[in-house]
DNA sequence: CGGATTGTTGAGATGCCTCAAGTAACGTGG
DNA sequence: CCACGTTACTTGAGGCATCTCAACAATCCG
């Protein structure tokens, strides 16, 4: 977790509360977009938290952890993920810029899952209960957190439905791509951030397949892949692909 | 969606209004149990509206429908479910008595689902706005709808997972079973209210399959089946395969 | 430079699907 | 209450998407 110095934090001077541009971050965006009235406003800044940065490999927290703040991804990648009885890994998700993580640990106060950072990520992060109180007086900040959850929900349905590798590889790809468009960039290269090993965990697939499919979409124009580099060519033929999943 | 007089809603006299035992029902646990104070509680049981009975194949409400009221299932299942493009559907869940069903629904005020009864369905179901603001008031109402949101988010991830299909199978029918046993019944007796069609296209399975992995539960004395009929034997057997998928 | 990690590619195995047929339960109308 | 058509479930045979195992290539990193 996030608020105590357990063997989960690494050791890189977490530079907590020093003020930090959150243009980008998902629960400011929820405060200034929505019209809170402005001493809530003021008052959520107040409570956010800078953290980080984190190295490639760091756990930001791990299954069981105590869950105490409401935590955005402020710049870099995080993944979470769950190691089954089995030992396999299912990867819950890939977390960018602007996207709060952990929002499953609300119900049993414990995060049910690891994070891990999968490049240099900073966060921003506040007190739940803090945040939740401050959400008594601003009616608004609460409807965002219900809308926040709710998407929530949604999000993970989608990845539950059953499609083909390369229906679910597209949309991935897609989802990424999308990301970066509406945080600027507008270029059809990605850089991935994760490994196949990651994406095929995410997926329901063997590295092999993620390879495989992957190695398809360049022969048949739809990218070009090197190693971690893809760019997108057809993004028309990679929509149609994923579109299957869009769950409306 | 509910409170409208749309082609969706059947015309089976909805019975507003009527008060209604909610012993069993989420919300009401949201308030009751929880220490509300009292002037909440009344006010809560006030928006709450009993809705129904819907008979077996009715539309609760469909994609794209406006969601305005929180809903649980006071009686009865509800299956919900997506038609993606390709025309396959994919269902979402089953939800019993005392789940609350559309919660995916907040994020964009429109549901991204259908929802249809199984068999005589019946429902309790508040103005969302109004259960929202007095949210605002109740702190202990607020907590518990996010813990509800928090929970719906880590039921859909353990869906998502890559488990093999006698797992998912053996889980889902540990879930329907310990929901049983949690409001009352405690009977090793399962009497499926869905069809096979519906628990695969759950499953991510073909029905074949789904029929497929029961009989070899039956041959390996797990259970014991006929139609909808199903007799748990060996629940330590079926916890160990289950047990994968816990997530924590 | 050399070992470790990551990604690609091939060959074969397999879990689940599709197609098809058969059987049992259900509902409806007579 | 029975005859019938319909729907739901089961069972078998064969196929396909994806997995596993294995080798190799490329990149990273000390």
């Amino acid at each position: 977790m996030l608020f105590d110095s357990t063997p989960s934090l690494p050791a890189e001077d977490p530079d907590l509360g020093s003020p930090r541009s959150c243009d980008a971050c998902a629960l400011a965006r929820a405060c200034d977009v929505n019209s809170l009235d402005l001493a809530c406003r003021r008052e959520l800044q107040r409570l956010m938290q800078a953290l980080g940065p984190f190295a490639r490999g760091a756990y930001l927290f791990r299954e069981g952890d105590p869950f105490h703040a409401i935590t955005a991804v402020h710049s870099g990648t995080v993944k979470t993920f769950v190691v089954d009885a089995a030992g396999r890994e299912h990867v819950l998700g890939f977390f960018q810029a602007g996207e709060v993580i952990g929002l499953n640990a609300i119900h049993a106060a414990r995060y049910p899952c690891n994070a891990m950072a999968l490049d240099p990520v900073t966060l921003c992060s506040a007190p739940f209960p803090a945040v939740a109180a401050l959400a008594t007086r601003a009616g608004d900040l609460q409807v965002q957190l219900f809308r926040l959850l709710s998407h929530g929900i949604r999000k993970a349905a989608r990845m539950a439905g059953d499609y083909r590798a390369d229906e679910r590889l597209a949309a991935f790809l897609l989802d990424l791509w999308q990301h970066r468009a509406a945080t600027g960039c507008g270029s059809p290269c990605l850089d991935l951030v994760m490994s196949r090993a990651d994406i095929a965990n995410y997926l329901r697939l063997a590295t092999e397949t993620v390879s495989r499919v992957m190695q398809r979409f360049q022969h048949d124009g739809l990218l070009r892949v090197n190693r971690r580099r893809i760019e997108l060519l057809d993004l028309a033929r990679l929509e149609a692909l994923a579109g299957a999943t869009s769950l409306t």
